[in-house]
DNA sequence: TCTATTTGACCTAT
DNA sequence: ATAGGTCAAATAGA
């Protein structure tokens, strides 16, 4: 069996190239997000968005449109595609200090979830950072986390963050991977509402809340509300979410986008108002997952299997098993 | 002593 | 060749 490390690739499936082009929309998204923001915001806003922070968003919209489009277009498919998997000969012995086999080695290919931005670093989800590298072209370092669980459950969900190139405030979380861990403390509950239960089909809210007899989460006021986002329109334009978000708000935001694939709102009650959600994922893969965590976000540990990470949160868990006809081996994971 | 983070090396995709 | 993602030894903190 494979690792779960070598999973995602399965084999000889095809390459994720439709999640790269869709990495890219969402990118293209969030800039231009930033871009309304910025020509539709307060008039100290927009005199303090420089001409140069415009033509940088509007460069990488430009950029990625260009990259993206191309793939699609491109006889090879997505930027994966054309030559397959190349193997590295690695019959040379290194024998330096430390060497690894080469397997799990493999880049993940995880399937992109989505990406919000947001100035919160708790998502309600325990992660564990494993890695940073700062990326070319941008001035910050991306930090690379991975679920906690991933010893002991298995749990193959990871994100990564990065602050904001034109809002240090802000950080950007790409989420990828389902969380296959599970948490008696954060069973998601579907909310109920006025509106006939199909229209609630995708609006999941994750509370620990709900459930009071595993409710050790000091973070009871945190709600994830899920939502469908699918339409191209920056959901919610996030001009009034930049405000405490209201329940008006997470309705609109769920109504708005009754039909496209999974996003999230982060509601962070009484704490930092704004999340927007800058991504969506493909109905594919329309799992919940947690968000906006950060380096290190307080919280408190409510696993026995690591008493002492108290620098973690625990939160919501969105194992939701998987969708019919979802292809359970882009996880490579089998509890 | 144990666990999480840091950080340089390693590996893969482009 | 380069960039990005991951591993794991070294280190820090509780």
């Amino acid at each position: 069996m494979a690792s779960p490390g070598d999973v995602g690739d399965g084999g000889s499936s095809p390459p994720a190239a439709p999640y790269e082009v869709l990495d890219d929309l969402l990118v293209v998204r969030e800039r231009a997000v930033m871009l309304q923001n910025m020509l539709q915001g307060t008039p100290s806003s927009c005199a303090a968005a420089s001409t140069r922070q415009l033509n940088q968003l509007i460069d990488g919209v430009v950029s990625r449109l260009q990259s993206s489009t191309l793939s699609m277009m491109s006889p090879g498919g997505g930027r994966r595609g054309s030559g397959g998997r190349r193997t590295k000969s690695t019959g040379v012995d290194e024998g330096g200090p430390h060497r690894r086999s080469s397997s799990g080695r493999r880049r993940s290919k995880r399937p992109f979830v989505r990406m919000v931005t947001t100035k919160e670093l708790e998502d309600g989800k325990q992660w564990r950072k494993y890695g940073q590298k700062h990326i070319q072209d941008s001035p910050n370092p991306r930090s690379y986390y991975r679920c906690t669980h991933k010893p002991d459950q298995g749990c193959m969900a990871t994100k990564q963050v990065q602050t904001s190139e034109f809002n240090p405030s802000e950080f950007v979380i790409r989420y990828y991977g389902e969380h296959t861990c599970r948490d008696p403390s954060t069973i998601p509950f579907i909310v109920q509402g006025e509106a006939p239960m199909a229209d609630y089909a995708n609006l999941i809210s994750f509370g620990s809340g709900a459930v009071a007899s595993t409710s050790k989460d000091p973070l009871h006021s945190r709600r994830l509300l899920m939502a469908e986002a699918v339409d191209p329109t920056p959901s919610c334009s996030f001009a009034h979410c930049r405000s405490p978000l209201s329940t008006e708000c997470a309705s609109e935001e769920a109504q708005l986008s009754s039909s496209l694939p999974l996003a999230a709102v982060v509601r962070s009650a009484g704490t930092t108002p704004s999340t927007s959600i800058v991504g969506s994922a493909p109905a594919d893969y329309r799992r919940p997952a947690g968000v906006a965590g950060g380096d290190m976000a307080g919280g408190m540990g409510s696993f026995p299997s690591s008493p002492s990470s108290l620098g973690f949160m625990t939160g919501s868990l969105g194992s939701f098993g998987n969708l019919p006809g979802d292809d359970d081996d882009m996880f490579g994971f089998d509890p």
